[in-house]
DNA sequence: CGCAGCGTTGAGGCCAATCAATCTCAGTGG
DNA sequence: CCACTGAGATTGATTGGCCTCAACGCTGCG
């Protein structure tokens, strides 16, 4: 949680890059630089904000990922979303004024605090990023409506099959993924949080999609075999994510 | 779908005032009422929009039920939301160019068309209202987040209970609520694809909650018999709802 | 009157949860 | 170098919630 070097904003401005419908201006691109920002790190599994709190400040993913959860009284935990480097997980907070949802380190990260009287500022000077921000936070929607149907309409291996498909796509939209594989320091308790599974039939799937040579989840690494099958397997369809460039 | 009578952009307005965090100028009330408006009308279960679609305008609830929703190929339908009268319910299409879910009526209904230009010349006007907009925007998307909380760690009973209660309380934000009951004309079938749910097991649960004296939801009408178990059964806290008055 | 759509109920099966034990392996410290 | 520890992964046995299949009842409507 401590203070350190000066931030760099660059994977937020590539992610705006990406999901803009337009070419950033220089300015545009200078404004978000300048962008007065705190960093911070979190190791895995630190709340970084928590339902119920009224932020006066939203943050940018700088490296590592981030889960947004929410629990039930029973001790049920739902992530309802990872965020990688260039996401702003808690934009709506501008809007929004109590969060409704809470958001953890899931890997060690460091994040960028940005207050919302800066964000305000960059708006007005900037308008023409509102469209281009307020777009993320749409795009953020859509996949919530692609995790519901995950978790209300597919099986445990489809939906599993369905989140390695996701997440494989936007770790190598924003360049991690190496070898057909990314880093994913995720514990099967976690991803049973994901799935809405318990950590225990997670396991006996992890063994089917990697007996079926799909997909393997070893150490800390996914690394993806056979992506056609997968997606099948998955029903997975991109068209979801938004993404305005093929990933590379 | 046929032209009718002058649109009345009446529910809109109503709110896009109960969520902007100001209170509106009677500018912002006229150019919302000048709204060029296509009005037209669907019957039950006619789709109002399709996954794939671009569309080139977005429509405003004017009275009805829509509901937003997904399918697998598998033929496994799932719904996202539904949408009373004042949403915008596909507001997305003004930044995401194609549509990735598919809207339908549920009940019998009548909606106004407003083409995205239109939508943006009165947001460059009116720039107070991208704020109360993009609000409404998040939301919707905080309503998923719920939902989903609810699909993947809420058993069928809780789950069941906590849709009423929620489109209960929002039903009644909107002057639609009675002598604790409302209009909900949703067949069993329609529910569980809401819930994620078998229509037979919908059926035993309902007799549960008649059973149990919460709930009963007989002909098309939705009565709550005891609030407070209710809400107690589904764990609901309407936080999420982000409304800013209490309901009456 | 008879069909069609919806609601209701029962029987049986399956997917995933639960309970519980064992295994692996990276640390840690003696 | 090895015993010890604890977190996570793996596996088996059993249970239970929800699904599937199937039949029947009800109600509105052409």
């Amino acid at each position: 949680m401590a203070e350190t070097i000066p931030p760099n904003a660059q994977p937020l401005i590539r992610r705006i890059e990406s999901i803009a419908l337009f070419e950033l201006h220089d300015a545009e691109r200078v404004a978000l630089a300048a962008l007065p920002m705190q960093s911070a790190d979190f190791s895995a599994r630190q709340d970084i904000a928590t339902e119920h709190d009224r932020p006066s400040r939203s943050f940018t993913v700088l490296s590592g990922i981030v889960a947004t959860y929410k629990t039930t009284r029973a001790g049920g935990r739902q992530v309802m979303a990872y965020h990688v480097p260039g996401d702003v997980p808690d934009f709506q907070s501008l809007h929004l004024e109590v969060l409704d949802f809470s958001l953890a380190a899931v890997t060690p990260c460091r994040v960028g605090f940005v207050r919302h009287e800066a964000v305000r500022s960059l708006l007005e000077a900037q308008p023409r990023l509102v469209g281009a921000f307020w777009r993320a936070t749409l795009i953020n929607a859509a996949l919530s409506r692609e995790w519901m149907l995950n978790l209300g309409r597919r099986d445990a291996y489809a939906r599993t099959a369905h989140l390695f498909c996701e997440l494989f796509t936007r770790l190598q939209a924003v360049g991690l993924v190496h070898d057909h594989t990314c880093a994913l320091p995720l514990t099967q308790l976690e991803l049973s949080d994901a799935l809405g599974l318990t950590s225990v039939h997670v396991n006996r799937v992890l063994k089917d999609l990697r007996g079926a040579g799909l997909v393997t989840l070893s150490g800390k690494n996914l690394t993806v075999h056979d992506w056609e099958r997968l997606k099948a397997a998955a029903e997975f369809d991109p068209t979801y994510l938004h993404l305005r460039r093929k990933a590379g």
